[in-house]
DNA sequence: CCCCTCCTTGACAACGTTGTCGTTGAGAGC
DNA sequence: GCTCTCAACGACAACGTTGTCAAGGAGGGG
């Protein structure tokens, strides 16, 4: 490990001062041509390369931001991570990921560090629990939450039409002729969970339908989880027909203990969820979903951001962005395939 | 948006030295107790945050590594860099992601970035083309690849037994009786790709079965071509009995394409696939595959790097990892679906 | 010929830490 | 009472950059 040329290095070899030379690596004007292919001769020779953390010490910006998410492991936030490094890279900003787990304490300490290692602003998936703890930080660093809004603070968020999506989908189920529907959720503490919850209720409401507490089944944070609570939906004296899952986990825990008990979908229980990936598209039938865009989530958080960090008069209001309802076959709709259903696919590419 | 307390203002409150502020902040001995106190409050008292840059530029040491794979979307890759993750947050490491695209100027671009930024490590899944590049950096920072191995240059590789697997897997296929065989892949200059089909071969050739180059396609990048490649398969006058997959992503666009032309599995085609996945647990039939330690891959990389960190003499070997053939239906295996095929939530959670 | 301007260049300090080394003072040992 | 030791603390430089300011020289206009 031999040592790293410094700009000092350069300027000596050339035979300039420091100054020089770091104005010709920033590109500014008063170099003359001479001179300046000098010093670049020199930096070629000696590998030089220039140290970003002089440089961000000095000029007090990393071109770095921190991302906060709950897993990385699950599509819907690594989609939504994916917009965010797109539209990062093309800004010249690396990223720096964290998994919080949906553990406030991670999110606190991931916040921390990241904070210390300077970043030029910060984007959220905040866990359940209190987002207080970013009272004082919000006046320091650019903040924007994605998917949901923090808790007792308010900043910019970045988020889908949870409430209006639920709705429209249970609306749909209701139209099938389906009475005993059953919501399964992850985490009802979460706001994405409550909206989609209070958008399936609404559309019960509506029609005069009593929801059972029996047909709300809470805590299915894995796919385990969700998989035996659905097993546990099926010993219930009243079966429900249909099953509103919440998320892209329990879906997959749904669809994994229906299997199992060989139930026919439509015909036995009828199953959408929320949040539409891959696997929507080649189980049998295919799942009829409430589509959110993930990608452009992350992309617009990022957008939004940004403009924070290049302008930090910017308030940053929140972004609703919609969501589309999916109509496959597992709601009871004849399922017809069609080609070009690749929507996790588009993407602006690079 | 106010200044940002230093060590300085620190010290200045508690009427102390900046280094006597150091010293508290590291934990350092030398500080008599009531001094401590004092300090303490006065960080307290002032919100003071340690600046990790100036710690990073003064100690030569910024606690961030940086990772370089293809796609964050794809559920192999983002498993991987789980690995990574919890085993850096488990040492106190934060790190930065880079998705390549399997573009190789994007990967040195990144690669380029990120050493500026003085990470003290990097991991890289090697983009298609030559990692000469790197040679100079090597002797710099500690390097890990993961799951490929670099071209044109020799480092520490981190990877399974894709050779191996493949073999088993297509054994089995001929088990079962089909003959005629056909390999799907995204990119054969890929060295796992290349390790798979010539692990696919030699089942293929031990039994004396030829290889008609029309059996082979690559250049299934995405679902989208892969599934257009299958239909490719199907046109052809002697169709294909079973169907290898290379990567997960091939295996989806297989199964639309199956889907799409009414085909049965496995009574008019089987298909296995390489790397596991839960969609593979959900459709039916559930996929045969060769699963992966996505999750330990990512995780040994990460120990491999940080023992290189802490010891810069250690080597660092190949490390291979084993695969495992998970049969299931599509093989044309009776399927007994089983509880507790969880395998990628299996993990050392934290 | 002189002054003014503009272009090129460099010296120096600062960004916020920490390592090195030196100073001070209290207490122990003789 | 004197030296010696050790604990507590501080001054200073350094990490590798860049912003500020000033200097030097060439060239143009009067």
């Amino acid at each position: 490990m031999q040592k790293t040329p410094t700009i000092r290095d350069v300027a000596q070899a050339a035979g300039v001062s420091l100054k020089t030379v770091s104005r010709v690596i920033n590109s500014d004007k008063g170099v003359s041509a001479e001179t300046r292919k000098r010093v670049l001769a020199a930096i070629e020779a000696l590998g030089y390369r220039p140290n970003a953390l002089a440089r961000s010490l000095r000029g007090r910006k990393t071109y770095t931001i921190g991302v906060v998410i709950t897993d990385i492991t699950n599509g819907f936030f690594s989609t939504i991570v994916r917009g965010i490094e797109d539209e990062a890279f093309a800004r010249n900003y690396s990223v720096l990921v964290a998994n919080s787990d949906e553990l406030l304490e991670k999110e606190k300490l991931y916040v921390r560090i990241f904070v210390e290692k300077q970043v030029d602003g910060l984007i959220i998936v905040p866990a359940t629990g209190s987002q207080e703890y970013l009272r004082d930080l919000a006046s320091h660093i650019p903040l924007v939450f994605v998917d949901r809004p923090p808790r007792d603070f308010s900043g910019p968020v970045v988020q889908v039409e949870n409430r209006e999506g639920a709705y429209r989908l249970t609306r749909h189920l209701l139209e099938h002729g389906f009475e005993r529907l059953a919501f399964l959720a992850s985490d009802l503490r979460l706001p994405t969970v409550q909206e989609r919850f209070a958008g399936f209720r609404k559309a019960l409401d509506e029609v005069g339908i009593t929801l059972h507490t029996e047909m709300v089944k809470d805590g299915a944070k894995t796919i385990h989880e969700a998989y035996r609570k659905t097993h546990e939906l099926f010993v219930l004296p009243l079966r429900p027909q249909a099953i509103f899952a919440a998320n892209n986990l329990v879906v997959q825990g749904v669809l994994k203990a229906i299997r199992e008990r060989n139930l026919r979908i439509p015909q036995d229980v009828a199953v959408v969820g929320f949040d539409d990936f891959e696997m929507a598209d080649l189980v049998q039938p295919r799942l009829t979903v409430v589509a959110q865009p993930a990608y452009a989530l992350g992309k617009e958080a990022a957008v939004l951001l940004f403009s924070r960090i290049t302008c930090p008069s910017v308030a940053g209001e929140t972004v609703v962005l919609p969501v589309e309802v999916v109509l496959r076959g597992s709601c009871g709709c004849e399922d017809v395939p069609q080609e070009k259903t690749f929507l996790k696919g588009v993407r602006n590419s690079t």
